[in-house]
DNA sequence: GTGAAAGCGCTAACAC
DNA sequence: GTGTTAGCGCTTTCAC
């Protein structure tokens, strides 16, 4: 049914090669063949196949994404930007979802691994980041596969990383609040295993401290356990203790926005908000979220620039790798009283 | 560096298909040369290389899904259907995405159909419906790849597809506004050249009609252009004309919400509002949105399904075209007013 | 200018 | 039990 070289060659009474060479153009054969050959293919839709030519190549021109939850929009946001450079460049893009778990992460890694990828593009699943689990990454690097982490990142493995400047980030969104007026600025986190997570808390504390405002913990609300801390998140907001939060996930910012509406808190004039947000949604929140954007589709550009960049260089030349860092931007919005 | 059959042999000094067998466990071989390969292989760390494998079987075990925009949030969750029923039954996903434009659509659909994908699940870009553009699935069809389309399909092509009973449960979202006791429910829509749209908006229109209830124009806002959208839903809303609005898409029922509240109108108090919509997001909103949900997981495995079924069918058995309907729940939420 | 042949890594029918 | 061979579809070197 498909066309493929020897057919057209069989048909037109040539050879494989001649064909071959007539459909790359190639100067060594004659314009009449050539052209014979070429319109002949056309006609017939002849499209070259991609696996032999992989086979041959040794190269895929596919490269695989690892994330940890495509329905974060944070992670769809990179993928957006991924995909984009792929398509300009020539390469698939094969996608598959580690759901957080390790053994999960593993299996795709190594599945993927079998040379239908050139490289890897991967964000760490929370429980790996959590137990610290990294070899996986670590040998599939050494069997000559490149691998860019992005926003979930580990010192432990050397290879090419994208980040975001968490600690700054939180850092200065904490001193806004401050320099806002705050007299007391809360923290919430349901990612606090996540190398982010540590990060962005670290802001916060380094930001307060600062302006030497002592650190109260019954206002800091640590854990990833969701129920726990909706009512953790609950108590806090009734015992009116903080005129401020920091939000460092979605979760914890929505939720605060949520429950403060819901307990009548008036936002921002009783309670700040900011966090760490993607997506249109927090446009869409009344009043409108205040966030930490993360611009998330660059994450994911550079971080297929990094890994095709150092798929196509030759071996010959060496790459020292790098950590990319993307700046974040805040954007206030109407949970912060901006001047 | 990776290990392959060839070096295998090389170094154990048998042969090539020896070395195949053995690892595929072959019972042609001795036990003793069996264990002997196995166990040097697995020290090499050797994997057969699947691009090899795929040539060599005419077969990619990978499907290509062709959505329109990741970023929302039903197409997001739609893939995750995908992705875990490929991957149960052992295929790769490689993700494009189109962007809503027909060009795009169409060269996605021609780098695919190139033997890197055995089929292909698509979304049709919103451009293609709107212009009744449909060859280019036609012709990848008659090619021998199959087909299956979920949510946004076309009659005009032949192929299975997996839909949402999109006018059912617009119907039903009315009606239920209706017995709610809303005196006057307005349409909203920015998707009205989506098959989907239309369906919608339909299911509205003979709700309305069943119940005797005249169609006034003036509550029916249909626009895809998001600016002129957005001025028409505030005039509609400061009129106060509505004590209803049903909404065929996210973005007409998240602006209504929030106009509403912006405006003071009290939600379900003076304005109830139901819409189609997907993810976390709706109830993270105050209050929070009572929807229709599309199951959009389950889309994506029946799908994947269908597919990988169709795909693994011998050739000579036929298989008929089939249009799987997957039924949406309504989601009471705190945007109506419910019993 | 055209074609034969080798080879990418693998499988499998067929010798021996 | 093991090896030889052919072939998946393609590219590319080398002969003619």
């Amino acid at each position: 049914m498909k066309a493929t070289l020897k057919q057209i060659a069989k048909e037109l009474g040539v050879s494989v090669s001649t064909v071959s060479k007539s459909l790359s153009d190639s100067p060594e054969i004659s314009e009449p063949t050539k052209i014979r050959i070429q319109e002949y293919a056309k006609l017939h839709n002849y499209k070259p196949n991609s696996i032999a030519k992989n086979l041959k190549s040794r190269k895929s021109y596919t490269i695989g994404v690892i994330v940890p939850n495509i329905l974060n929009p944070f992670f769809a946001k990179v993928f957006t930007g991924i995909e984009k450079v792929a398509q300009q460049k020539g390469y698939n893009v094969i996608t598959v979802i580690s759901n957080e778990s390790t053994e999960k992460e593993k299996y795709l890694i190594e599945t993927l691994n079998n040379g239908s990828i050139d490289g890897i593009i991967v964000s760490i699943a929370e429980e790996s980041q959590a137990k610290h689990i990294y070899n996986h990454f670590e040998s599939t690097i050494k069997s000559g596969t490149p691998i860019v982490m992005f926003d979930r990142v580990s010192d432990e493995v050397l290879c090419d990383k994208v980040v975001v400047d968490d600690y700054d980030s939180a850092f200065s969104a904490t001193e806004f609040l401050i320099q806002s007026k705050a007299k007391k600025i809360g923290f919430l986190t349901t990612i606090d295993n996540l190398s982010v997570g540590k990060l962005r808390l670290k802001g916060y504390q380094d930001a307060l401290e600062k302006h030497k405002i002592p650190i109260d913990k019954s206002t800091l609300i640590n854990t990833n356990e969701l129920e726990n801390f909706d009512k953790a998140l609950l108590k806090l907001i009734q015992s009116k203790k903080c005129d401020a939060l920091f939000a460092a996930d979605e979760h914890s910012a929505t939720m605060a926005h949520k429950i403060a509406l819901k307990e009548g808190v008036k936002i921002p004039k009783e309670l700040s908000i900011i966090g760490f947000a993607d997506g249109v949604w927090s446009r869409r929140l009344t009043p409108s979220l205040s966030t930490v954007s993360q611009h998330a589709p660059e994450i994911g550009e550079k971080a297929a620039h990094l890994l095709i960049k150092r798929i196509e260089k030759k071996p010959e030349e060496l790459l020292p790798f790098t950590t990319e860092i993307i700046k974040t931007e805040l954007r206030y919005r109407e949970t912060t009283n901006n001047k």
